[in-house]
Formats: C-alpha cells, structure tokens, sequence
DNA sequence: GTCATCATGTAAGCCGTTACATGATTGC
DNA sequence: GCAATCATGTAACGGCTTACATGATGAC
C-alpha cells in the first residue's frame, strides 16, 4: 500500500521523505494518509531491496521540480560533496529503480483489492497496460457486485425493527450501486480506446 | 470498534462467541467482518472488565433465540450443571452487564469517527439518546465538509495532466457529496423528532 | 535567542489478520 | 468411521499510528 504510494510518485519525481509525503497530500488529497513513522522506514526497506535509490545531497538542489534529467548522470558530480550520513539538509532525495519500476506495475497487476487498495491502484494507473487497467476495473467491479448481493440479502433476511441498521445499509446499497455505474464508464471508457479520458461533460461517446 | 460490536449485538441477544459472529455478519453484512482471532480475545477482555458476563451452558439451552428473560435468573440454576471450564457443548453464553451498557454508551458518544467507525455506530444508534445522535450526525457532516473541501482544492491544484487520478478524484466528491446529502436527511428526520424511526427513550420498561 | 519549519529517524503500541491447535457433535 | 460443522482459543505477524528524539535552517 505505503510502497505503492511511494514508487507510484517517485516514477514521477525524485523527492525526499519530507515532500514526498506533502506531494502525495497534495496530488491524491485525502485518498493518501500516510505518517513519517511508516513513511521513512519503508523507504529505508525499499532502498534495501534496490526499488529505490537516494543521493545524499548538501544543497536544496533538484527536489520540488519534476525532473526530466536522470539522476545517476549529473547527480553523481556533487555525491561527492555530501557531508555526513545524518542530518538535516543532507537530505536523502529518492529516485525510482528499474527493480522498483518493475515492482510497481506487479503492486498494481497483482494484489487482490480490498476496499481502499483500489483507490491507490487506480490513482497510478498510468503506470500499466490496457489489458491489465482492464482487468483490475472489472475484478473490482465484480467485488463490488458481490457486495451488493449480500447486502441485499441482509436487508431482506431483517425484521425491519431497526430504522438506523435499514437506513445504513440502503445507503450502502446505493452507494455501492453508484460505484459499480462509474467502474462501467470507466470500462467502457477504456475498451472504446477513449484517451481523452478527462473530458467528463460533453463529446464522444 | 470490534468491543462496540460486541456490546451493541449482546445488548439485544445473549449468545456464545460463535454465534456472535454468525450473527453480526447477517445483521449487518460487509459492514462487520471480525474474525474468531479477534472475537474470543475482545469477549474475554470484556469479560475481565465485567462489561459482559458468560454462563457455560452444558446444553443447547438459550442461543439463537433472544431472549427477554434474565440470565442471572434462571439461568444460574443450571450453571451448577456445567461440565468443565473447556471444551464445546460447554457453550459460553454471554450477555450484557449494567457496566457494559455505560461502556457501549460511553463507545458510541466518545470516540472521534473515522470513516470506518462511524457506520458502526450508525448501526447501534438505538442505544443512544436523540440529542447525542444528532451530534455524531452533525459531527460526522462536518467531517465530510472537510474532506470534500480538501478534495477540491487538490482537484484544483493538479496540473490535469492525468485522467486516472482525476476520474477518482471526481467520483470521490461525488461520493462525499451524496453522503452529505444522506446525512443531511437523517438529521432532519431526527430533528422532526419522526418516530417511526422506533422509540428507544431513555429506560426501558 | 527563540520559534516555526524542515528533515530523518526510532520505539511502543493498537487493532486487526491468518494460521494453528484442540476437541466435541452431527450426519452419513 | 469419517467428514463437516460447531466451538474456543493461542501465536505470530502486519501495517499502520502516535509519541519521542534529534538536529539544522531561517525568520523576526
């Protein structure tokens, strides 16, 4: 979950800890939550398994911008000049790997997807193919239409005594009903090739 | 959140563990999902804590059922008759105490409601008295306000640029949005003080 | 010179899960 | 007799949070 978040913004930008944690408040809003207490050890196993790798720096250099420049090239110039291994403004700037591409599309394709897992998927779906985009859409879906049922099921076996019980589960009923018709258009989006994905008003079908 | 589940359920029905979980899932369906590694633990915690008391029954006795007699009524008659402190068919029935139910009180006005929680709550909202559900109410909009407003501005942040994320963030105004609707008709029809939303009032009977 | 912010981490704890162990009862 | 279900529990682990520790930098 946390190193999906984490692969899935640092394909994007190299950052440190610090601004990772605000890009991704930013970027994905109240979808993303994660605290510096399992922020930085998580960046420390996925350095451990090579997913990621840092660069120690002494300035305020290359952070905030999204970097087009790779990192291994000029940033390898000022490694030189970093100060110790600890400290503040030795930040530790963070880039994605080949190894930590490679386990970002397998987080994505992969792991079933429970209720707030998909959020996260979805929000770095980009980084996967059609086919698997497709796949994870109508896993979901199929979740999602499972819920119903038993939902449905438990609002038919009640007495009906409870008002806040009844109340609860018709809205969950609807909402879930609400979901499945936007995984369809999201479905249908896909299979018609849409890439103009974004445009929500008007135009094609 | 799985002790509130706990007392909520026992309030109604005096049940041994096994049945609990039974019957949490058909009353409330994928709303509650506690496993047996979690229940037994939580039911002896409360038990210790005296918020619930078990009788280990030697036969089939008062389960499924719920009942309106007193446990410790009749029930201590066939306590003497309890075989050993293990092994089933030695069924442990709990029910609620007078502690449990101020501690069940006490769980559904207290604690701040994260997303999960509140649903829970939600469900055992007949145990609390109107002006106490009127403030989880309201306190709970006022959450979702928030929330929504975050993922506004987030929405007005981006750059655009990609669809996925856009599409979720869309739909999770969307959702916010039709929750606060829903909320918002909850709290009306609690303030019309409607009872066909059953009568619950303070003691009972 | 002190306060807010930047920056990185560790330690303890919470709340749950899965997997395991154990055994009785029921149905065939 | 054997499998499925009933019934209760323990152990290990997972993934996150909060609180703590540390220190540098910049603003005033």
């Amino acid at each position: 979950m946390i190193e999906l978040a984490i692969l899935g913004i640092l394909k994007e930008a190299q950052l440190h800890g610090y601004e990772l944690k605000k890009h991704l408040r930013k970027v994905l809003g109240p979808l993303s939550n994660v605290s510096f207490g399992s922020l930085y050890p998580a960046l420390n196993r996925l350095e451990r398994q090579g997913a990621v790798s840092a660069v120690v720096t002494d300035d305020a250099g290359p952070s905030t911008m999204p970097m087009t420049g790779s990192l291994t090239g000029e940033a390898a110039a000022f490694r030189s000049r970093l100060r110790s291994t600890r400290g503040p403004r030795n930040k530790k700037v963070y880039g994605i790997t080949e190894v930590g591409e490679r386990r970002l599309v397998e987080l994505l394709s992969d792991p079933a997807d429970d209720e707030r897992t998909f959020g996260m998927k979805l929000a770095f779906f980009r980084w996967c193919d059609r086919p698997t985009r497709l796949w994870l859409l109508e896993r979901r879906r199929a979740a999602l239409l499972e819920r119903l049922e038993e939902t449905r099921r438990a609002l038919a076996a009640r007495e009906g005594d409870d008002p806040y019980v009844q109340a609860l589960m018709e809205h969950d009923t609807e909402s879930t009903m609400s979901d499945i018709a936007w995984l369809g258009r999201l479905i249908a989006r896909e299979r018609a090739g849409d890439d103009r994905t974004r445009e929500t008003t008007g135009g094609r079908p």
